[in-house]
RNA sequence: CGGUGGUGUAAUGCGUGUU
């Protein structure tokens, strides 16, 4: 069972789970070794965290059809796949069966439910479990710190952030890399960036070493902010300490490089990031993409959509969309749909985005028509029309002087509960 | 050290001073 329970990790982390598919079914074939809860948790696990919430439980339901009782491990892996897509009443539904079966939740379930409460947006419930966790006198751990901090920088509470950390550090707990690197991700976002670089000083006169995230959230940070010359000092800096640059390090460059329209110094860095053997995979590709796709550089862009297919990525959904937005602010609208085709015979799902994107392209060429079939077949797809679907959709009837239903729009969309910004 | 919890990168509309 440990062999194969390691085989089984590798495949997980390769996200090949057809390939799991076959290496279990072989593995009850021969019969000699019966799966037990570390091995159907480790697919679970790998599943919930690569957004496979299908998967997920799929396994699940199969284990315990095999007569393998989920232990509390389990549990938690399974809640934890349904907290980070946001499903967060089936999260509490298998912790109402988890109860059920006489287990009690632990310190991993408490955390798990703080990150789960906070993927749902439900800020107040998870400031309250962490209340109440507090009061209990025990059970409050780094994580879970962790999780509160994540929350409220994600939330744009940054203050609150802050003084958790305060609370903290007066409590006598040290704050790991992850906490502050959650500070640095909402610094970041909030466009904080000298209040970010002050914190990362305190953070290393505390004695807390950076890590890989550490560095790569500050350079995403300054690159986001138009602050090239900074990112690149960082990106020095964690050299000069011993560590590699990643994948991250340079998408956030590349993403710099993409706002500023320069996609010479992007091709350069994507270049650099070949040659020293930095693995990369297809978000790497997507953000090379976009630099020549909004650029305005389609030869660039199509030859290396066509180089991370022989690489062996697969284009995605953001490829695609990045793709398709190109080719109709380039006018090349007959591409444009020609890769909308090729997705869908990839087997590759569009999504709100697509959609949004295909109506914009038709809308702005004077292809209502077609906008609005796209308009349709995103309903029928089961997506929701966002703020962008209907300002799309009304630019594009105003531009065909279709007025009346251009207002229409507008009312649908607080019909829709979707209220105009 | 066979399994579970927190942190980082990519795509879409409008607007933000010159079509």
């Amino acid at each position: 069972v440990y062999s194969y329970t390691i085989l089984i990790r590798g495949l997980v982390r390769a996200r090949q789970w057809r390939a799991i598919d076959r290496l279990v079914a072989e593995i009850e074939r021969e019969g000699r070794v019966v799966l037990d809860n570390v091995a159907f948790c480790t697919v679970i696990a790998g599943a919930g965290k690569a957004g496979e919430v299908e998967e997920a439980l799929r396994w699940f339901q199969r284990m315990q059809e095999r007569g393998c009782v989920p232990d509390t491990v389990t549990f938690n892996a399974v809640i934890n796949a349904y907290g980070r897509a946001g499903r967060l009443k089936e999260a509490m539904a298998v912790l109402e069966s988890m109860a059920g079966a006489g287990l009690e939740p632990d310190r991993v379930t408490f955390s798990t439910l703080l990150s789960a409460f906070g993927s749902a947006g439900m800020r107040d419930e998870a400031v309250s479990m962490f209340e109440r966790m507090q009061g209990a006198g025990q059970g409050v751990d780094l994580v879970a710190y962790g999780s509160m901090l994540d929350l409220y920088a994600k939330a744009g509470e940054l203050d609150e952030a802050l003084k958790l950390l305060r609370q903290m550090q007066a409590g006598g707990v040290s704050p790991d890399a992850a906490c502050w690197n959650c500070l640095f991700h909402g610094m970041g976002k909030a466009g904080r960036v000298d209040e970010a670089y002050a914190l990362f000083a305190e953070m290393r006169e505390a004695g807390c070493a950076p890590d890989q995230v550490t560095y790569s959230t500050l350079i995403w940070m300054c690159s986001t902010a138009g602050m090239i010359d900074r990112a690149l000092a960082v990106f020095r800096l964690m050299e000069g300490e011993g560590f590699c640059p990643d994948e991250y390090c340079y998408t956030a460059l590349l993403n710099h490089y993409a706002s500023a329209r320069q996609w010479q110094r992007a091709a350069a860095v994507f270049q650099e990031l070949k040659q020293k053997g930095c693995p990369f995979g297809e978000v790497t590709y997507s953000a090379m993409i976009n630099v020549f796709s909004k650029a305005g550089r389609l030869a660039e862009a199509e030859a290396t959509f066509t180089e991370m297919k022989l690489a062996g990525h697969p284009p995605n959904t953001v490829v695609y969309s990045c793709m398709i937005d190109m080719c109709g602010k380039a006018r090349s609208l007959e591409r444009a749909v020609a890769l909308f085709r090729e997705m869908l015979g990839a087997g590759c799902t569009p999504n709100a985005v697509t959609y949004n994107t295909l109506i914009d392209v038709f809308g702005k060429n004077g292809r209502m028509a077609q906008a609005e079939a796209a308009f349709q077949e995103m309903r029928l797809a089961g997506l929701q029309p966002d703020r962008v679907t209907y300002s799309a959709m009304i630019n594009g009837r105003g531009q065909a002087e279709l007025y009346p239903e251009a207002i229409q729009l507008f009312e649908e969309m607080r019909a829709a509960r979707c209220q105009p910004d």
